[in-house]
DNA sequence: TTTAAAACTGATATCGTTGTCATTGTAGCA
DNA sequence: TGCTACAATGACAACGATATCAGTTTTAAA
């Protein structure tokens, strides 16, 4: 139970030199048929897997990725998580995370400073980081590959995904189409790219329409509850107050329908509130709230595997682009605009 | 940029034996303190980082600590994660993640072989893991240390809190306080430790007010939301329905409280509602839930910062048992039991 | 056949650190 | 002074894999 057996006591077992059976571990073309099954079979016999430090050290590999991340939606963060973990146990690398703080001064040399002290191979950044261009820049010098979690930024070809947009457009559609013209929208934190697509993809909504975008009907959220909580305050207070407000994520739709609660404001009848990524609040909370469900996991998992092959050097372009679909989810919180 | 300096640079340049400055950098005691300072100033210098893969190989460390999680609910995983997280980083160790079925039938073939392929020197289980006594009996015969973050197992003296049962005594307490007899219990998942801590402490109190426990309001739940709101519909629908439910987490408790929106139900008018964790959805949801508060952040901060301290051989005692306070959190889902 | 090319295999150096053990220097004491 | 401890240091092997390059066999063409 306690010994592991190395490359050489396969070796010996199977009658060849340590050589070839690394060869063979690494799927290095030039080894026999015949021997290769000689030595996967000492290789099964033995339970012999490979010592992970030896081989970092030889080839300079650490079959570690790292996962930065700055605090966001923890149900955002678990999803992200499942994902890259998934792609990270189909193959022999693991994941390190680390929590970032995007505004903090001397974040470069903290991200740069991990990188080489884990000696990352890769490393996959969410939003904000992903949108942090000097940040990128930083870690490019390094030489290894980064992936993103995220909507494009245009500076760096590598994730094309019109989704977050293409998905706000059409919940605004939706949401026009059920009366609505009074609308408001409650706009993400300012550093994420994301929030810019999605106020994109309802401003393109409202344009179509023809309806004008009240500018006291558009607010500065930053993606937390107590932002759209506050915010509601705001903007209910108002005399033509609107009967629609779009927020940028779930989270601060909960906000908003909790002060609903409280102010007696009953939704959807007198108010529709819309959220966006489909977090577990959107259902635990009632009235549960129509979102736009994005396949996090799978986009993480994808991220992940991308990265993997790139250190792999397989630069192909597939593995560069990809556009996941998302999906409108319709709940209570939306219903006719009331006459 | 991209030549990074190994030990031997050092020594040349503060002109030492590279033994001399590997000692430095462990801290070990026989190095003269002006030689010492010397090669600090190199290592400085040369921004020297020992190569934790050529560490690793010769001293059969790794400096990497799994965390092994079960699907557990998110808000809990998250401050788990940036617990250890911060432990971790204090140190030069590493976290990877793992997420395994407690469930599965080679749960335990699996864990050990994740520990052996990612060369794991310690690992933290965490509920219901936790709880799993093979699975830990396996673990500890690849003789590395284990930490856990969880109410005690009784055969594992590891971790000496009371703390869910003391608290779900206290908030028991409350409840009957605010006049309710008539009161049903959602318990946790039964592979979980907790739940059984909290259900005694629930019944501790109800005993001592000399109450007893009608077996109709005794449901079974999972921690799910989805049983929450099961089991809101099975024990509401009695004649005589009790007037406050102890849900064991706040998941449950919000999916009881989404049944009593639809069925008409007030709470807390016509029903108290209380749940355990304080996740995040306890205050986003309206009424917010009265609810426990547990620093999972702290415990999970000091399992990952004894279980560092195994790996460095230090048993003390103090490592290894501590006791965290909870705290009750009261909200508007607890009021005063109907007249 | 012969022979060149290709396919396969192995001996040995090497990655960057720590472990072992030998050596040196120096302080303390009889 | 001579001796013993012990503190301080260094030379070199070792960890377990991969890289290099040379050697051997097989294949295929001449």
């Amino acid at each position: 139970m306690s010994y592991k057996s190395t490359i050489k006591d396969v070796a010996f077992d199977a009658g060849v030199s340590i050589k070839t059976v690394s060869r063979v571990i690494n799927n290095e073309p030039a080894v026999a048929k015949a021997t290769k099954t000689l030595v996967l079979k000492s290789i099964k016999k033995l339970q012999f897997k490979p010592n992970k430090d030896a081989q970092g050290l030889r080839s300079k590999k650490s079959f570690l990725i790292g996962l930065l991340y700055d605090n966001p939606n923890k149900y955002y963060l678990s999803d992200v998580q499942s994902g890259s973990l998934k792609a990270c146990s189909e193959t022999n690398y693991n994941l390190v995370l680390q929590e970032c703080k995007n505004n903090s001064a001397n974040l470069i040399t903290k991200v740069i400073n991990f990188i080489n002290l884990a000696n990352l191979n890769g490393v996959i950044l969410t939003p904000p980081l992903s949108d942090n261009n000097k940040l990128i820049q930083a870690i490019e010098t390094l030489r290894i590959p980064i992936s993103f979690i995220a909507p494009p930024n245009k500076s760096f070809e590598i994730w094309s995904s019109a989704t977050d947009s293409d998905a706000a457009y059409a919940l605004t559609n939706k949401i026009i189409a059920m009366g609505h013209s009074n609308i408001a929208i409650i706009k993400g934190h300012k550093d994420h790219s994301a929030s810019k697509l999605r106020y994109q993809g309802f401003c393109k909504s409202l344009e179509e329409h023809g309806i004008k975008l009240n500018p006291t009907n558009e607010l500065q959220g930053n993606f937390s509850f107590e932002s759209g909580y506050k915010l509601a305050d705001q903007v209910l207070k108002k005399k033509n107050r609107p009967t629609a407000i779009f927020c940028s994520n779930d989270s601060m739709a909960a906000g908003v329908i909790k002060y609903c609660y409280q102010k007696g404001i009953s939704i959807p009848d007198q108010l529709s509130v819309t959220g966006f990524d489909d977090s577990m609040i959107a259902q635990e909370i009632w009235p549960s709230i129509s979102t736009v469900r994005q396949p996090v996991e799978k986009m993480a998992e994808h991220a992940a595997k991308s990265l993997i092959a790139k250190i792999g050097g397989d630069d192909s372009k597939q593995n560069l682009t990809k556009t996941f679909k998302s999906e409108l989810i319709l709940r209570e919180s939306l219903g006719k605009a009331p006459s």
